[in-house]
Parts: C-alpha cells; structure tokens; sequence
DNA sequence: CTTGACTCTTACCTTACGTCATAGCATAGC
DNA sequence: GCTATGCTATGACGTAAGGTAAGAGTCAAG
C-alpha cells in the first residue's frame, strides 16, 4: 500500500490528522482492478497508465502481453527440454545392451535421444524399432556411424573458422542430417529443431562432449554450441 | 564479469599490475558452465554451489527447478488462457442473434465460453450445436437458465459468508455443474478447471458483473472470484 | 493508564546486472 | 617519445516490486 502510495497508483481517500491511511470503496474497486492487471503480470507502471488514461488502447496492450507471455512459455518448455536431457545424461542408466547399435555417436546424445523418443512413443515402440534397426543392413548402419566420425573431424579441423561460415554450416548440415536419419529409425517423427538446440547446450554442459582424442577441449564445445545454434536459427527462419 | 568477480564466482586466473583482469582457459570452461546454468534460469549463488561443492545433488536441483519451472510454465498457460477471456469480453463482437440463445447468464461469460469454442473446434461445429440446442426442447435449456438464476440468487444471499464454508462450495458446485451442462451442449470437451478459473478472474476484472440487480456491487464479484478459486483449487487436489 | 497491536516514516536489502563518471592504462600513428 | 583514441578499473547509483528493521506515534481494550 504504501508503495502504490508513493507511485501514485493508489491513494488513500482520506488521511487522519495521525496521517493513517482510509480507503474508501472506490479505491477498493481499484484495487481489484490493479490486482487482476498484476496477476496477469503487468508492469504496475503500465497498469497506472491502463488505469488512468482513458485513450488507452487496452486490447492492443494485452495483445502484446499476450505475445511476450507466450515467448515466455516457449523458452520455459525449451529450458524443460534442456533440463530432461540433461538429467537422462547425468543418470546414464539404461543403455545396458544397446551399446553396440548406438556405438560411434557420443553416449550421452544417443541416450537423450533415446530417452525422449520413449517418452513419446513408450518404450515398446523404441524397442521395436531398435530391433529393425539391427536387422538393417549393417552397411546403412556403418555408413551412418562413419559419416558421423567424418562429420566432426571436419569440424575439428574448423574450429577457428567463424562458426557462422559457409564451412563450418555446410559440415553443420551434414551433422543435423545425419543425426536426423539416426534419429528417423527410432523415432517415428521428424527430430525437432528446438531438440537440437537442446542438444547443442549440451555440448558445453558436460566436460566429456569437450573431449577430443582425449585431450579437453572446450574451445570446441564453445565453437559446436554456436554454429549449430547459428543453423537451428536459420532453420527457423 | 566484475559482478561475478565479486561473488567469487568467476575469479580471474591473473591480475596484471595494472588490475586488469586476466582469464585462462580453466576460467573460460568455467564461464561456459555459468552460462548453461544460467540459461536453465538458476541463480547465480545457487549455479556457485553446484560448481564449488562437489557433493552438490546436481540431479535432484535439476528435479526441483523443473517442478519450479513447470509452475511457472502452467501458470502462464493460466495467464494466456485469462487473457484470451478478457480480449474475447472486451471486443464484445459476434453475438449477433444469439443473444437469445445465452440470454440468462451475463453476456460477456456467453462470449467467453463461444469464443473459446471456435477457438478449439472451429466456428462451423459451434454453429451446428448451437442450431442443435435451439431445436433442443424449451423446457430443458429454460431449466439451465432458471438453475443459474436460482444459484445466483443462492449466492448473493450469501455474500457474506465465508466463500469457504460448505454452504458457499455447495451453490458453487451448481454454478460448476451448470456452467458445465451449458457448456457441454456447445462444446463437445468437458469444461475444463482451468477455464472456470479464468472465468473467475473475470468476475473481478469488469464493473459490469459487479452489477447486481442495477448496483455496483464488488464485494460480490470479490466473494465469488474466492469462493470460485477454492472450489477449482480443490477440485483440482 | 498501561499494554499490546497497529501504523507511520525512513532507510536499507534483495537480483543480476546497466549506466555513468572519473581515472588510469594500452596501443597506433606520427 | 608523444598523443589521440579506446579499453579497463573502481565506485556510485538505478532498476522492479516489494521485504525487513528501527524508532516513534497512535488506537482500543482492560
């Protein structure tokens, strides 16, 4: 109260002589109104204003309220996204005898992937398709896995390129393609943008993705997390 | 980087003589850490404590801040859902010669609920239900309408009363119960909880369903918005 | 009249920075 | 070597929407 005082929001209708603050019922309206325009979670400023001015354009500003609370859930369900994958990563369980099909890919990216396709389908949809994936020409398999290690080589040997660079985007594409295609077996959906940008805040999440032949290296976890940030945006787009 | 200087959260490896702030590539692994937890929106002491103390129960955080992070998500989603109740009140449009149809419950309500119909199912499947229901016998929908009278009456009655106590909770099941038979008949769904609960926002969000019998009256728009939360609250328990 | 419960004002604290002023430092061009 | 320009350091203050504490005044009840 005193601080609506103070901002002019809402003044008591009478002040005793001992200076204590008297509301009347009019002011009680008004804050009913201030209290729903704050729980929708504007701005008390902005409330002073919708409250006072007459011209102003009401819907327009809870329109664009609307908007900014909207891009807020989005981040919030990508941040939950984020959250998930990592937890599957730090729990590292399941994966007992699977090691195999998922080998040649980093071990904590095949378990995200696969812990989220089970969320979506239940595990015995996964199962099924990890089955026929075995049963798939061992070929296809190898020549995924390979691309897969051609892919970041390539990378490493662009690190200190502008993760922005055609370069680096083309070799970028091939990573989201490839993954893509590991990904189509599983999963019966298409992999989402917004999943591999969770992916990509992974890789500078844990110090085991910043490791290359052995040595750290978290300049290119730094220099993967932008360039596949980079090509999710302009995937966007 | 002087702020998280002085939180010791981010010390620099080497100061030169002349105070400059130097940074190795220990601090830069550690900067990218900050950062993604930063992102998953935790505060910095906290983002401190999991990469000082090493018994930290990072999976547990992780657990707690996703529960804290769906609230708010859900809370949002409570927002968008009030706001879109609030736009669809204020443009007052459509409703042209229905109004026969929803007379009996206050206008804007009708055009809440027939607006977030279209939303979901499209106007054309409205339109078919709301021909369905005119062609429905008089005496069935003039009972619903009676019914609300009736509650209202009930409520206003006790306006004075906790919103709490069982009395209140009784009429305001049959308020539920009678929003929702209504509801049921335009909209194949069931109403859901959410939305009386934004219907309850709107109670305190315009003069007008303060209005009793040609008066202002904001006590009562103030005792249902309670009685009304508390009884979705436990429903929803 | 005293006691306990409010309320008053003023001031400081919170988060995660952003901005500003002032001063010192670094580097490129001359 | 000197200077113009720009980067950095430090400290102070501001932000949003209050929360908390201190110290003083006020109210109603016993």
């Amino acid at each position: 109260m005193h601080l609506y005082d103070q901002l002019g929001l809402l003044k008591p209708s009478v002040r005793t002589e001992s200076r204590y603050r008297r509301y009347g019922e009019a002011e009680l309206l008004r804050l009913q109104q201030i209290l729903f325009y704050k729980v929708l979670d504007f701005p008390l400023k902005e409330i002073g204003l919708i409250l006072d001015d007459p011209d102003f354009d009401l819907i327009k500003a809870l329109e664009g309220h609307k908007e900014l609370l909207t891009i807020k859930r989005d981040h919030l369900t990508t941040l939950l996204n984020t959250i998930d994958n990592t937890v599957n990563h730090l729990k590292n369980k399941t994966m007992s005898n699977y090691e195999e099909l998922y080998e040649g890919m980093p071990k904590e990216q095949a378990e995200a992937y696969r812990n989220e396709a089970i969320d979506k389908w239940g595990e015995d949809v996964v199962v099924r398709s990890e089955k026929a994936l075995l049963e798939m020409p061992k070929l296809d398999i190898e020549q995924l896995k390979t691309d897969q290690k051609d892919i970041t080589q390539k990378l490493i040997s662009l690190v200190n390129e502008n993760p922005e660079s055609e370069a680096v985007q083309e070799q970028i594409a091939r990573h989201y393609a490839n993954i893509r295609s590991f990904w189509g077996v599983t999963d019966p959906t298409d992999l989402k943008i917004e999943t591999y940008k969770g992916l990509a805040d992974l890789y500078v999440a844990d110090e085991r993705y910043t490791t290359v032949e052995g040595k750290t290296n978290p300049a290119f976890a730094a220099f993967m997390h932008k360039a596949m940030m980079y090509f999710a945006d302009s995937k966007l787009k």
